[in-house]
DNA sequence: GAGTACAGTATCGGCACACC
DNA sequence: GGTGTGCCGATACTGTACTC
């Protein structure tokens, strides 16, 4: 069952957690999907970690957690780790949400560039490798072309500068191709960066981190995929879509 | 050093089955 | 025959540990 509900009012698109969550500290992340944390009670449980990047700058023992509780009896572990903390400012870690959030605000019309389309579907195969597309939207009545939307979660900053990925990620590469396949048939695509974090101005690649990819960024764009960066504000209530903001090369 | 299995969960597609 | 429901397997995600 998923860990949120998607709450769309006429001001704002949120994704609310449910149940509520559970204050924690990190002992320590370790296995990609496993977390050691101390709840409040003073028990020691394992959550599970939704992000299988490399959390880079979240991990630190000691640091402030939320997690949400479960009573599913299918399920191995009891808790979900869903926020981090870097000093001061919480970071959503949970790489589902932002799918989403980000499809419901393109169906409740909040993002300008997908406004239009009376169709959007999830994780539609596609292109030669038959990967999944995040979002698929179609029927916009002025423009025939679907419109392929990759989603990506962005949880790495440095000085006010969100940064994607925060790890090595030949798999990103992957989709960049693949939308530079989808553009190239003549249709469109777009690569669609949510910021779970409110401390940052500007969106860049992560030159320092896998060169490749932020070569590839590049390319696609000179391919004629469309890169868009959104911020989110980050809360233990939820996680509600925020404005645009700027990207670098 | 390179290759591979593994870790836990969400989601989707396919299938079987029940019911109208 | 058509529709709805539930179950199961495949897939996605990628760092770590293990084997060759």
């Amino acid at each position: 069952m998923p860990t949120f509900h998607v709450d769309v009012s006429q001001t704002q698109i949120r994704a609310l957690f449910s149940p509520p969550l559970v204050q924690a500290t990190l002992l320590r992340r370790y296995k990609r999907f496993l977390a050691d944390v101390r709840l409040s009670d003073g028990r020691e449980v394992t959550a599970h970690c939704m992000n299988p990047g490399s959390m880079k700058g979240l991990t630190a023992e000691g640091s402030l957690v939320w997690l949400t509780p479960h009573d599913d009896p299918k399920r191995k572990l009891q808790w979900t780790w869903q926020i981090a903390h870097e000093g001061a400012c919480p970071v959503g870690v949970n790489t589902n949400l932002p799918n989403h959030l980000v499809a419901a605000a393109a169906e409740a019309g909040a993002i300008e560039a997908l406004t239009g389309y009376t169709s959007f579907r999830r994780e539609v195969r596609y292109g030669a490798e038959r990967s999944r597309i995040d979002l698929l939207a179609e029927g916009h009545p002025k423009d025939a072309r679907p419109c392929y939307v990759e989603i990506k979660s962005v949880t790495l900053a440095d000085a006010g500068t969100a940064l994607f990925p925060d790890a090595v990620t030949a798999r990103g590469l992957k989709h960049l191709r693949e939308l530079e396949r989808v553009v190239a048939q003549g249709h469109r695509a777009i690569m669609f960066y949510l910021v779970q974090r409110a401390d940052c101005q500007r969106f860049a690649p992560a030159r320092s981190i896998d060169p490749a990819y932020a070569e590839g960024v590049l390319a696609a764009k000179d391919a004629g995929v469309e890169v868009l960066v959104y911020s989110a504000q980050v809360s233990p209530e939820g996680i509600t879509l925020g404005a645009p903001i700027l990207t670098t090369p």
